[in-house]
RNA sequence: GUGGGCGUAGCUCAACUGGCAGAGCGUCGCGCUGUGGCCGCGAAGGUUGGGAGUUCAAGCCUCCUCGCUCACCCCA
């Protein structure tokens, strides 16, 4: 196997058949969900403007300073890069577009795959599956409470009960400012009890200390400021709002005052949905997470676009799918074989085939096979109970023959009776 | 980028102190020429991830390298 010339790039894999029922369930559950909320899906392209990602993701975090896949036209004039995230292109087809002047607010869902070159490990991947809605256009909390509604009874959907909702504000342009400065001031006076990394972030990215996995940082940061004390007005009737709404939903919720994201077009409004790990495991693992980012499409463009959005990572929902068994995953399993035996029923089995397409029954077959016991025992592989069989004999006299895996019994039955027959017994 | 673990057949894994590379499952064939499951027999499938070294002898020891994996960082 490793001596194999080529195998798929670290980070990134195949998407088996034994993934797909999974990943398709996935998909039929947002589907209907975000469709009842009245989102319509988008898709953007895989790859971007690079610019549209650093100067909006901000150019001193780690997706753009170090995990962006990027590569240059032919032409050599523009670099691309393959989506690290989703809600930026979004926001850069709703200017594209001119859905401003669409009714609003736009509800907006997508699923695809995104890019983020990283280290592997459990539930991380270069290349990763993503679903997440945007509410574009509206400022009012009542979204905000919303987009995490319906991210929730996704999971719930798919059988993923035992979340947890962390939220917390972060502020606007008009009270984040002075957050920040009480914190690096702070900081500055731990700095003895706090890591490297914090030290490095006091200067990059202070909020980004409030949630170091470090002991020390945290016991030190446990007199900290907190940003709630620093909200402006409107800031902070606007997480009341986000907060009363959510007791109304009875979605039960931690308010974290360290919580804070990675991107710099956050806004007001961050939260996270984590369901903790099993048993032997401690912590919790990330599902999903979002927020509120006013001031994202002032990067872009002109035009003010409020919005909130979330993300959910497929694979990680997959997993624990998986490790519950969930049940009622898709399952392709054909109802009926069709067996043959002889060049002239080979011909008729084809034949046979399309009737069984236009009455809506699906078949299976190995017309590649000449051997009846290799056909009847692909049959009984794929745990079929009705085969129809076609031989020589059968062929030349307009007949077939029915056989009952269960019990062995068979029965011949007239060309044109076929899929009656057929369908009686899949009662 | 920094640490730990692991690389043997398609898959799951054996192989004592360094001594002929094996089993189960799967695939294909035969027993049974047009009848599946159970059973029996057989075949295919390996430069033990790659390279160098030590040794009479290396899957096993040493070094290098590649890959996978887990954790940190960060995130979905």
């Amino acid at each position: 196997m490793a001596k194999l010339k080529f195998q798929s790039p670290s980070g990134m894999h195949d998407v088996l058949p034994q993934d797909q029922i999974y990943f398709q369930k996935v998909y039929r559950v947002i589907e209907k969900m975000f469709d009842f909320y009245g989102f319509e899906k988008i898709d953007t392209p895989i790859l971007e403007s690079a610019d549209l990602f650093s100067r909006t993701i901000g150019p001193n975090t780690d997706i753009v300073e170090k995990e962006m896949y990027i590569l240059r036209t032919r032409e050599g004039k523009e670099a691309l890069a393959l989506r690290p995230e989703g809600t930026a292109p979004i926001m850069r087809a709703y200017l594209e577009h001119g859905f401003n002047t669409f009714p609003q607010p736009v509800k907006l869902w997508y699923f695809g795959p995104f890019f983020r070159h990283e280290r592997p490990q459990a539930g991380r991947y270069r290349q990763f599956w993503q679903f997440g809605c945007e509410v574009l256009g509206e400022k009012e909390p009542i979204v905000d409470a919303q987009t995490i509604l319906v991210t929730l009874n996704i999971l719930s959907e798919l059988g993923i009960n035992n979340t947890l909702v962390k939220i917390n504000s972060i502020g606007d342009e008009n009270c984040r400012g002075d957050y920040k400065k009480a914190l690096v001031k702070f900081l500055k006076s731990q700095k003895a009890s706090l890591c490297r990394d914090c030290l490095r972030r006091t200067k990059t990215n202070p909020l980004r200390v409030l949630d170091c996995k470090n002991e020390k940082c945290r016991e030190a940061l446990n007199e900290a400021p907190q940003i709630i004390d620093f909200l402006c007005n409107e800031c902070h009737s606007h997480l009341k709002g986000v907060l009363e709404y959510l007791e109304e939903l009875k979605v039960p919720y931690i308010l974290d005052p360290f919580l804070v994201r990675g991107l710099d077009y956050y806004t007001k409004t961050v939260f996270e949905i984590g369901v903790s790990k099993n048993d032997e495991e401690e912590g919790e693992e990330v599902l999903a997470g979002g927020g509120r980012y006013d001031i994202l499409s002032k990067v872009l463009g002109k035009t003010n676009v409020p919005s909130c959005g979330a993300a959910a990572g497929v694979e990680r929902i997959v997993f624990l799918m998986r490790k519950r068994r969930m049940e009622g995953v898709y399952s392709p399993l054909s109802k009926v074989f069709i067996a043959q035996i002889g060049p002239l029923a080979k011909k008729k089995g084809l034949v046979i085939m399309e009737e069984l397409r236009k009455a809506g029954i699906k078949a299976a077959e190995s017309f590649s096979k000449d051997s009846l016991k290799m056909q009847l025992s692909r049959a009984n592989k794929l745990n079929i109970n009705v085969v129809v069989i076609i031989g020589q004999k059968e062929a030349l006299r307009d007949v077939l023959i029915i056989r009952d895996m269960e019990t062995g019994k068979q029965a011949e039955v007239g060309f044109k009776d076929m899929v009656k027959e057929i369908k009686k017994r899949l009662k």
